[in-house]
DNA sequence: TTTCTATGGACAAAAAATGTCCCGCATATT
DNA sequence: AATATGCGGGACATTTTTTGTCCATAGAAA
C-alpha cells in the first residue's frame, strides 16, 4: 500500500523524491553519527556545504533534529519518523541505488528496477512492461522504425501503450524471422500487437527456420527478405527480451550439434538469436534474417526487457557487450542477483 | 496508513506539499472540464498563465495528461492515478482547504486542522496537543512570559513539549485564578506541567473564586495579586482553550443569577473566564484576577486550542472578537461544523 | 590556554522561475 | 466564407531564488 503511494507520488511530483531521499538519508546519517556538523555531514552524504546546510535547516524546521553548538542530533520525533518511514523508504531507495549501481557497473544508459521478482510473482512482468512502455513512449520520436523481438517480456509491453500523437507514423517490424511453436510469443505477432495498441503500421515477415543451408541461401535473396534487411539498416529503436541460453535452446528444439556448440562456448544469454557467453562474446547465432549486432550500435534507442532472478546471469552475459545507449528494464529479483554475481567476480 | 505517510511527508518535505496539491487538483480539474487550455485552467485553478503551464508540462511529462491542439485531457494512466490517490489526497487536501477557509472567514493568523473529531475519538485531543506544541515551540522566543488557561485541551500540550534551548528562560503563569474542583485541569497545575516539561520556571497563584464582593476588593490589592496583574501586562504568549458556555457554567457551579445572565445574553463560548455571544460580545465575566481581553490585543503569540464538533459554536463565538494574531488549532469535526455554521449564516 | 570544529550571518555570482509577449493553427461562430 | 476565439509553444527580459564561499564567534577538547 505504502509502496503504491510512493510510486504514485514519484509520478506526480518526481522532483520531490530526490529531496525526500536526500533528507531521509541525511536524517539516517545524523542518527548514526551522533552529533555531526554541517561540513562533516556534507562529506559523508556527498553534499556541498550549502546543500548540507539546507538539508540541516529543513530538518530543524521540521523538528526532526536538534541543532546545537556541537552539531546536529536527532530528536525523539525524528527518531519516530525514521522508524515509521524505514521500511518503505529503504525499499524504494534500495531499488534506486541498485539501479544506479547497475548503470555504472554495466555501463549503460539507464537501468530501471521495479519491485518484486517475476520468477515468484508473475504479475511483476506486467509492471516491467508498463515501465518499459513508458520509457518507449517518452523517448520514441516521430516516424520511426521500431524492431521488436519475441518473448513474453516484450509481449508484456503493448497493453500499456496507449495511442499517442506520434504513434501513427511509427512502423513496427519483427527483429528476426519466426521462432518456434508458441505463436503467442513470436516477434511477428508481437509487432502486430504493438501496432494495434497505438494505431501504428507494421510489416510482417515470416522466415522458416528449419531449412537446409541451400534453402537459406535462396531465401535470403528473396525480395521480401532483402526488403526486411533494408529495414533493419534504418531501424531507430529496438525493443528486445533477453533469454536464458539453455532454456531458449530447449524451446527451439535445437539440434544436438547446436547444443554442443552452446555447451562448449559456455553460452549464458540470448538475444536476437545470438548466444552470448559470460563476457559478452557471441558463441553461436541462429541462421536467420534479423538485425545484426553491428547494426545495434547505430540504433539510438535500445530497450532491453527481462526479469526474474533466474535470468540474472543471462542478462549480464548480454549486457557485457551491449551498446552503451541501452536501457534495461528489469525487476528487483534479477537486479539483486546481478549485483551479487558482479560483486563475486571482483 | 496512507494518511500517516502523507503526514510524515508533510514534515519531511513541506515545500513540496503545495506543489503536490496543485498538481493533483489541476489533474482533477482537467479530468472534469474535458480538454482544457492553459489559460482557462489558470483561471479555474487560480494560477498564472506560467504556473498553469508549468503544471501542465509536469503532468504531461509524467504521462498523466495528453496535451493536444484542442487542450489538455487526462490519459488512462492519469485517471488511474486520480482514483488511486483520491481518498487520501482529498482527505488531506480537504482539511487544508478547510483550514484556509476558516483563516480567511474568521480573519485570524492561522488555522490548523488535524484529522478526526475529539468528540468521537478521544485520542484526537493528543494530536491537537501535539500540533499546538509544535506551533508553540517554533514560534516562542527567548525569555518570554507564557500565560496558560485550564481545560483538557491545553493540558494535552505539555506532553509534546520537549526540552529546547530557549526553554530555560521561559516563565509560565496561569492566565487566571483557580477554576473549580477538577484539580487536574486548573490553570495553575497546567502551568506547572508546562514548566516541568521543558525545564522552565513558573509562578503559582491561587485565587479563591467563591468570595463576597468585599473580599474580592481586598484580595485584589494583595501583593501577590498585584504582582500577577503586572505579569499579565508583560505576557508574550497565551495558550488557551475555548469552552462551551453552558458546560462551563455547569462545571463551575454558577449561581442562578449568573446562569440567568448567560441565558439572556445568549452566551455560547467561554475563554479566560469571559463569556461570549454569537458576535463575540462579552456577556459576562468571572470576578477574578486574570488576563484582560484588552491586554490580549498586545500579546504577539496567541494560541487557541479546542476540538470536537460540539465546540464549533463556542469557538466561533470567541473567534468573532479574537485578536488577528490568534492561531487556532482544532480538529476536523469542529472545523467542518464551523464551516457549516458560517455558510448557513451568510 | 590553545586549537578544533561547530553554527550563523553575509553577500556577490550564478541559476532558475516568472510574467508576458508573439506566432501559427485548428475549431467554432457569425 | 470570413472572422473570432482558444489552443500550444517559442522567446526573452526581469525578477526571485539558490549557491558557493568567506568570516566571526562560541563552545568542547586537548
Amino acid at each position: 500500500m505504502n509502496s503504491d503511494f510512493l510510486e504514485a507520488q514519484r509520478k506526480l511530483v518526481p522532483e520531490m523524491m530526490d529531496l525526500m531521499q536526500q533528507r531521509y538519508s541525511a536524517l539516517k546519517i545524523i542518527d548514526m553519527n551522533g552529533p555531526i556538523g554541517r561540513r562533516q555531514l556534507g562529506q559523508v552524504a556527498r553534499l556541498s556545504e550549502r546543500e548540507a546546510r539546507n538539508v540541516l535547516e529543513a530538518l530543524r524546521d521540521a523538528g526532526l533534529i536538534r541543532i546545537e553548538k556541537e552539531g546536529a542530533s536527532v530528536t525523539e520525533e525524528g527518531r519516530q519518523m525514521l522508524s515509521s518511514l524505514r521500511t518503505s523508504m529503504d525499499d524504494w531507495s534500495g531499488r534506486n541505488t541498485l539501479a544506479r549501481y547497475l548503470e555504472q557497473t554495466i555501463g549503460i544508459r539507464k537501468v530501471i528496477v521495479v519491485p518484486g521478482d517475476s520468477d515468484v510473482t508473475s504479475s511483476v512482468k506486467a509492471v516491467i512492461g508498463k515501465e518499459a512502455a513508458e520509457q518507449f513512449v517518452t523517448l520514441i520520436g516521430d516516424g520511426q522504425i521500431v524492431a521488436v523481438t519475441g518473448g513474453s517480456s516484450v509481449a508484456a509491453i503493448p497493453p500499456f501503450i496507449g495511442k499517442f500523437p506520434e504513434a501513427e507514423r511509427l512502423r513496427f517490424i519483427a527483429a528476426r524471422g519466426g521462432v518456434g511453436e508458441d505463436i503467442g510469443l513470436q516477434a511477428n505477432v508481437i509487432s502486430a500487437l504493438f501496432a494495434q495498441a497505438c494505431g501504428a503500421t507494421y510489416s510482417t515477415f515470416y522466415y522458416p527456420e528449419t531449412l537446409s543451408e541451400e534453402a537459406h541461401e535462396v531465401f535470403r535473396k528473396e525480395p521480401a527478405a532483402l526488403e526486411m534487411m533494408a529495414q533493419y539498416e534504418k531501424t531507430d529503436c529496438v525493443l528486445h527480451g533477453i533469454g536464458d541460453a539453455k532454456k531458449m535452446a530447449a524451446m527451439r528444439n535445437s539440434s544436438d550439434e547446436e547444443l554442443e556448440l552452446l555447451e562448449q562456448g559456455k553460452a549464458l544469454g540470448e538475444a536476437f538469436g545470438y548466444y552470448f557467453d559470460e563476457n559478452g562474446n557471441v558463441v553461436y547465432r541462429l541462421r536467420t534474417v534479423g538485425i545484426q549486432t553491428e547494426q545495434l550500435e547505430q540504433v539510438p534507442l535500445l530497450i532491453a526487457v527481462a526479469g526474474g532472478a533466474s535470468k540474472a546471469a543471462a542478462i549480464l552475459a548480454y549486457m557485457a557487450s551491449a551498446p552503451r545507449q541501452t536501457i534495461l528494464v528489469t525487476d528487483e529479483g534479477a537486479a539483486a542477483e546481478m549485483q551479487r554475481i558482479l560483486r563475486k567476480n571482483t
